[in-house]
RNA sequence: GUGGGCGUAGCUCAGCUGGUAGAGCACUCGGUUGUGGUCCGAGAUGUCGCGGGUUCGAGCCCCGUCGUUCACCCCA
C-alpha cells in the first residue's frame, strides 16, 4: 500500500540539486562585497516576538497587517516568522550591546524570510535575501557605500539589465507638511472606494499604482522631495554625488514608495527589467528613528535587502549563470563487497591528502559502477581489488581522456594536481 | 484577498469530433572473466491532481475542490 505523498507548503521556494548550486553561487556573489567592506555575519532567529514587526516596520502596513505569519506558541506567546530583516538586526544590536561599542555597526545576513502572500513569479511566502545594516553613523558617504556595496553584488552576478532608482524621504516634518498636501489632492480625485481606502493608510501608495488612469491623476500631485528640509536636500546631494564619483548610474525617482515604515532619507530601489510584476531586486534606505523606536539609542542606520530568489531569476534572464561545476577529484570503486571497508580507508586518506574523494556504494556491477564514476563527473576513477591492496599503488583512470597512471596511493598529489 | 490560464510516466509533452493511454529524454539490466562516455537489445513506471455529475462508455464534456501559474494588490 502506497501512503499519500506530502508536498511543501505553498508558496515556499526551495532549492534542490542541481539548482542548489546556482543559489549558493548567486547567494555568495551578492554578498562577497559586503565581506570585503568588513561587515560581519549575524546570525539571527527566524521567528521574533510579534511586537517587534508591529512597531518597527508599522502597523498600517500592508506587511504587518495582512502578510505576517503570526501564532501561538506554546507559553502564550506570540510569534511572528519574520517579514523582513532589518527590524530583528536591530532587536540584536540592542540587546547584545553592539552599540556600545565603535560605531558605525557593520553586519550582514542571509536567510529567509516568511510573508502570506499570493504566490507569483518571483514572489514567494518563503523567499531568501541577503542584506546588510550600518549603524550610529549619518554620513553620506556611508549612504553611498552601502549603495556601491548592493550595486556590486549584482554586478558580480553579470547582471546589466537593471536600474537603480534613489530618491530621499526626508525627514518626519517633511514628511507631514507633504502629507497633508497630497491629501488635499487626492481628496480632489475621484477614486474608487478601495483605492480611497488604500490613499487613507498611506496616500503616497497612489505613486505606485500601475492602473493607467490613476497614473495620469497623480500626474500633478505634488511631490515629498519639493518638501524636504535644506538638511535633507543637502545630505541627498551629496550621495548621488559620490554616487557619480563611483561611476554608478541611478535615476532620480521621484516618485518612489516603499512599504515598510520606517524608512527615512536616502531610499533606493533595484529594478529589473526583464521579471515581470516583481521587478524589485533589491531596496534598501535609510532609517534614523527605528533603533530608538524598539527601545535603543537613538541611533541612526542604512541597510539593504537584496532578493536572492529574483537575483538568480535574473541572471537565468540575462543568461549569466556559469556552469557550476560539482565533481569530486577522485571516484572509487570497491571490487566486491569484501574490497569496501578498503576503499573507505582510501577515501578518508584521499580526503587527508587534500583532494575530495567519493565511493562507489550498492551492488552495482562494474560497469554499472563505472556509469556513475561518469555522471558523477570525477576527474579520476580508480578501482581497486585485491591487487591494489596488496601493491599499495592503484591506476588512476583519467576520465577525460580515459588514459591511466600508476601511482602509490599515499602520493595521489602526484597525479591528482596535474 | 480578487481575476485569468493550466494540471496525462522522474522530466518535456502527444492523445483527432468522448470508446478505459503513448513518444522522446532520463532510469535499471544486459551485449560473459577488473574499467565509463557512442551503439545495440531488454525492462520498470501512470488510481490521466482529487471528488461528484452527464453518458452504454470520459484523459477528453459539466460542477466543485486542491495544486500550480500569470496578473491586480503588495513587495525581495
Amino acid at each position: 500500500m502506497k501512503l499519500e505523498k506530502i508536498a511543501a507548503p505553498k508558496g515556499v521556494r526551495e532549492y534542490l540539486p542541481p539548482e542548489s548550486r546556482s543559489f549558493e553561487w548567486v547567494r555568495e556573489q551578492l554578498i562577497s562585497p559586503a565581506k570585503s567592506a568588513g561587515y560581519q555575519l549575524m546570525e539571527l532567529p527566524v521567528f521574533e516576538d510579534t511586537t517587534l514587526f508591529n512597531r518597527g516596520v508599522g502597523e498600517t502596513t500592508d506587511v504587518v497587517s495582512k502578510e505576517m505569519y503570526t501564532f501561538e506558541d506554546r507559553g502564550g506567546r506570540s510569534i511572528t516568522l519574520r517579514p523582513e530583516g532589518t527590524a530583528g538586526v536591530m532587536r540584536a544590536v540592542i540587546e547584545g550591546n553592539l552599540d556600545r561599542g565603535q560605531l558605525p555597526v557593520k553586519v550582514w545576513y542571509a536567510g529567509q524570510f516568511f510573508r502570506a502572500e499570493r504566490p507569483q513569479a518571483g514572489r514567494y511566502r518563503q523567499f531568501y535575501q541577503v542584506g546588510i545594516e550600518a549603524i550610529g553613523v549619518d554620513d553620506p558617504a556611508l549612504d553611498a557605500e552601502v549603495i556601491a556595496i548592493a550595486n556590486q553584488g549584482f554586478k558580480n552576478l553579470g547582471l546589466k539589465r537593471y536600474r537603480l532608482e534613489i530618491t530621499s524621504l526626508g525627514d518626519a516634518a517633511s514628511r507631514a507638511a507633504h502629507r497633508v498636501d497630497l491629501m488635499k489632492f487626492i481628496g480632489g480625485l475621484n477614486l474608487d472606494d478601495a483605492t480611497k481606502a488604500r490613499s487613507e493608510i498611506n496616500p503616497l501608495r497612489l505613486f505606485d499604482d500601475k492602473r493607467p488612469e490613476i497614473i495620469d491623476a497623480m500626474q500633478g500631485a505634488p511631490l515629498l522631495m519639493d518638501y524636504l528640509s535644506d538638511y535633507s536636500l543637502d545630505h541627498f546631494s551629496k550621495v548621488t554625488g559620490y554616487l557619480d564619483d563611483l561611476n554608478i548610474s541611478y535615476v532620480v525617482n521621484k516618485r518612489m514608495v516603499r512599504g515598510l515604515d520606517y524608512y527615512t532619507g536616502t531610499t533606493f530601489e533595484f529594478v529589473h527589467s526583464d521579471l515581470g510584476a516583481q521587478s524589485g531586486i533589491g531596496g534598501g534606505g535609510r532609517y534614523d528613528g527605528l533603533m530608538e523606536v524598539l527601545g535603543g539609542q537613538p541611533l541612526s542606520g542604512i541597510g539593504f535587502g537584496l532578493g536572492i530568489d529574483r537575483a538568480l531569476l535574473a541572471a537565468i534572464a540575462e543568461n549569466t549563470l556559469p556552469i557550476q561545476e560539482f565533481s569530486s577529484d577522485l571516484f572509487i570503486i570497491p571490487l566486491g563487497d569484501e574490497m569496501k571497508s578498503f576503499a573507505l580507508t582510501f577515501a578518508a586518506s584521499a580526503r587527508k591528502q587534500g583532494f575530495s574523494a567519493e565511493v562507489a556504494f550498492g551492488e552495482r556491477s562494474l560497469k554499472g559502477a563505472m556509469k556513475g564514476a561518469d555522471k558523477s563527473g570525477a576527474r579520476f576513477v580508480a578501482v581497486i581489488g585485491e591487487t591494489e591492496r596488496e601493491s599499495g599503488s592503484v591506476e588512476l583512470k583519467r576520465m577525460s581522456d580515459g588514459t591511466s597512471i600508476s601511482v602509490k596511493m599515499s602520493e595521489l598529489n602526484k597525479v591528482l594536481e596535474l
